[in-house]
DNA sequence: AAATCATTAAACCATTTGGTTGAATGTGAA
DNA sequence: TTCACATTCAACCAAATGGTTTAATGATTT
């Protein structure tokens, strides 16, 4: 089974720039850490504890492959954040009413935790 | 002329519980740094940290009225992270075409900054 | 078996964070 | 003017953050 979005740690990952380019990176095709070290001016040890930071977030998962981790991008978290701002954003609730019908989803009643 | 938003900046100030209760508190209502308090455990010097941290981010507004400050959401922040999320959160974009036919607005454009 | 490559672990460091308390400032009310 | 109220400022503290370097682990290649 899976944890429940930790919203502090969602938030908070998504923070740091290092991180935000490692989630742009994934976004385009997977990558293993030491793929995407090339791309930052940091160590791939600090390139790793980011790593670690997204993946405790769940807003990626890390698959053993051979002698690589296959790094790639979660849905889950990143869709609970969305939640919690599209909630709190007039500009989008103005067309949510609008949204629900066409994704034939109910988003509207009850703030998120 | 209004600055521009910190990214950074933004999800920071969204990754603390006691930040996200001030912009949900908010989001009811206007209200001074003292009206809050009653609401958080913690002393009001703290919390006026936390909505000072919340201004920075531009999340939020403080309009001097007499002996008040009033505090008030400022929509702008809270939609460049939406932004940010929407592009990188599947579940969105793929309903982000249709969405853009209601809106008549085109986010698909670009990865934001 | 030895060498190499990808990743993790551990120790360390400077800075930031989130809280505290006590004092200062500014405004409205008595 | 004096008192009370709302807010800010300043000093302090413990814990977390984001980086470093060196060492260890684990899988693949030779």
């Amino acid at each position: 089974m899976s944890q429940p979005v930790d919203t502090d740690k969602v938030f908070s990952a998504l923070s740091d720039g290092n991180r935000r380019k490692i989630i742009e990176l994934l976004h385009n095709k997977e990558a293993s850490i030491i793929e995407l070290a090339e791309f930052f001016p940091i160590s791939f040890q600090a390139l790793s504890k980011h790593v670690n930071i997204l993946e405790s977030a769940q807003i990626l998962n890390k698959e053993k492959k051979g002698k690589y981790r296959v790094l790639s991008l979660n849905q889950k978290a990143l869709q609970t954040s969305l939640e919690w701002i599209s909630y709190y954003s007039n500009f989008w609730n103005e067309s949510f009413d609008k949204l629900n019908v066409i994704i034939g989803e109910s988003k509207t009643d009850g703030a998120p935790e």
